[in-house]
DNA sequence: GTCCCTGCAAATCCTTTGCACTCCT
DNA sequence: AGGAGTGCAAAGGATTTGCAGGGAC
């Protein structure tokens, strides 16, 4: 068990993430970061978040668009991709408790955790697109 | 619409994932490939199976360990990702038919499709684990 | 003082791409 | 012949890591 020590830098990101309604990736989230903490480095973003994954503060999401983006909302909930514009919603679709077990069945093992992404064209994109 | 040519090496590799039981990497196929046909190049792996996702002919796995998985069966089912030891499983968990309308009242836009991952630890790693 | 954390840059991993050449059709 | 496909190697993007210095406790 590691002793953690405060950094201004973290509480910075955790913060920030926190602030941001969006999912953002550490890319974005690090341009966010530097115009508070202009000297901050995209090493230490990257470092930051693993770390609060595993603190089990925020969450890593890995839609297959590339870059992984995070979530500070850790309660299960799922999410929404737009393959247009590339944005990630969540989604107010109330947890499926059953289906984990109903994997478990399944699963030569233990299932702990699993992940939902909707793929699709937002909105915004979809009146895009008609013009 | 751009017109098809054959290639001994696309195939070679559709086949080899049809034969396989796992859901393998591009790097796994290739050195798998690289036994019948020495010569092959990654580059040539990766094109191949890009344009047979986009013909719909096998499918990509995005589960977050790093590198896509490829996977000849197309029609719609979950998998189990052990995070021991990495391997990709097929779940004969039914589609939730309902679920991608489901989303689609919540999601502010069009829903086409979705994925589910479950993750965990497999039985071989449980045993592994309690030696 | 100790040890964690940082900034920086180099390194690593996965994937894509440019180019000259080869193989279908 | 024409153009899609290939091998090779270089480029690209995302993420990690080694190191020397700085900050928390």
């Amino acid at each position: 068990m590691k002793t953690l020590k405060y950094s201004r830098q973290r509480e910075s990101i955790k913060s920030c993430l926190m602030a941001r309604h969006d999912h953002p990736t550490a890319d974005a989230l690090y341009t966010s970061i530097r115009e508070e903490y202009p000297n901050i480095s995209l090493g230490t973003v990257y470092r930051n978040l693993n770390l609060l994954v595993e603190l089990g503060e925020i969450q890593k999401l890995t839609c297959g668009d590339g870059a992984d983006h995070f979530d500070a909302d850790t309660s299960p909930h799922y999410h929404f991709v737009c393959r247009d514009c590339g944005q990630v919603y969540d989604l107010p679709l109330k947890t499926l408790d059953n289906i984990n077990q109903l994997a478990q069945e399944y699963a030569a093992g233990h299932v702990d955790s699993h992940t939902i992404f909707f793929y699709g064209t937002c909105k915004n994109c979809l009146k895009k697109n008609l013009q």
